[in-house]
DNA sequence: TGCCGTATGTGCGATAACGCACATAATTGT
DNA sequence: ACAATTATGTGCGTTATCGCACATACGGCA
């Protein structure tokens, strides 16, 4: 059973892989090395060189800036919808952002060296990688403008519906605190937050878990971050 | 005398344009058209085509996103340090958020097609690009952090020393109607705080300009943001 | 089974920024 | 010189979120 299920992994999980033109993918996945990423896992630190890109299967990794007084934002996340790590081919090959596994499961790693060798061919891997930074570079973007003018309801149903469209279930191992730490609001606040989506019957949650029980609704609740985000994947990434 | 001031344009006031080799400087140089870049002109909309990639000289060019309430927030401004457009060399060529001129100037434009045949040669120009690219994202995702953590006169000062920088003289032509928008903050806000930091012998205005008397001072009350970016900058477009 | 570390719930007062309604002052154009 | 327009100043009640201090409750593990 357990063997079982290890044979249903493969990079094609990750859909920026799935995508590259099967040659290409066949070269690079030789290279592609299965790995666990579990909770809390620091893939990079800040200003840290890059040593492997990870494209994440079944984890999902925040890349979040953590200031000199402690407290942290989320820039952006990324599940297995993208790549960690694009400062290795745009250059300068380190961030002062920092990436960690905020969803344990698994993903698939390379080498930097490798990565940049297939990048270098200036090919379907370079168009790839540099689209999907651009869709990267829109998450970002409405990240901004999602914490300057949205409510911290709003911004937790965002934050909730990017997560489960990253997760293979409608139920999230997470706990309240670490949201709280994503969103950069106290975790008293997602508390508050949490019990009115659940009195509203669109999540149910104990003790580090939380089931999403109406999809519709929380898009109903958040903000049109959400859906702009959502949309310009689509529009970049989707194969042609 | 006019024209004396004209003969002094050069494509090598931007940043970028006098980092690239002498070679690919002159081959470039050909297509570069000077335009004068007026307040409030927009350079694209949200989800229009790109025809052309600026490089501006003395102008300054922000990078927002408005939203269906009107509300707008600015995500990265862009000054003789940078390129405005840089979906169309990473794919999609358009992007969700808008680009406008906030400080009025001259700058280069040249036309989508060339700049692509440049790029696409996969040499300096593109590395350049990248490297840029990369920069500006660290701007991008301090500006969320910051607009997470950060009180409005952390971020005003922040916003004063990028425009300074990015600007020849220590005044700047601007109202604060405007820095509120750029800010996403009221415009009251931005008086009172504006008042303070004139109060505190920081800076000085009248009607529609504000000039810049300590600039330690604002250093002193901004936030980390202001020096991990231009870092940031530094470190990915000093020439090598 | 029971204990203990961790996660969640709740209740304050404090505060920064908001929204609105104006008053005043500086330019522009005629 | 004057009106019209645009920019800035000020006051005041409202709100969301914060910071802190706890109380409670779950669930893994001895």
């Amino acid at each position: 059973m357990v063997a079982a299920v290890s044979a249903q992994k493969t990079p094609m999980q990750n859909h920026l892989l799935a995508l590259l033109p099967q040659e290409i993918f066949e070269r690079i996945a030789t290279h592609l090395e299965l790995v666990s990423m579990p909770l809390g896992e620091a893939l990079y630190e800040p200003g840290g060189q890059l040593h492997y890109a990870y494209f994440p299967t079944t984890s999902i990794v925040s890349l979040h800036y953590v200031m000199e007084n402690g407290a942290s934002a989320e820039i952006a996340g990324v599940g297995n919808d993208g790549v960690v790590g694009v400062a290795l081919f745009m250059g300068g090959n380190t961030t002062p952002s920092q990436a960690t596994v905020c969803a344990g499961g698994y993903g698939y790693r390379i080498k930097a060296r490798l990565m940049m060798e297939e990048f270098n061919r200036a090919g379907p891997m370079m168009r790839l990688m540099l689209r999907y930074t651009q869709a990267l570079i829109t998450q970002m973007s409405q990240t901004a403008v999602c914490n300057r003018h949205h409510s911290m309801e709003q911004q937790m149903c965002r934050w909730l519906l990017f997560t489960l469209d990253r997760s293979a279930s409608h139920e999230l191992v997470m706990t309240q605190e670490l949201i709280a730490g994503m969103l950069g609001v106290r975790r008293e606040g997602i508390t508050e937050t949490a019990g009115n989506l659940q009195r509203a019957g669109l999540i149910s949650y104990r003790r580090g878990h939380i089931t999403a029980l109406d999809r519709p609704g929380l898009e109903s609740r958040t903000c049109e971050c959400y859906s702009v985000v959502k949309k310009e994947f689509q529009r970049l990434l989707s194969d042609v």
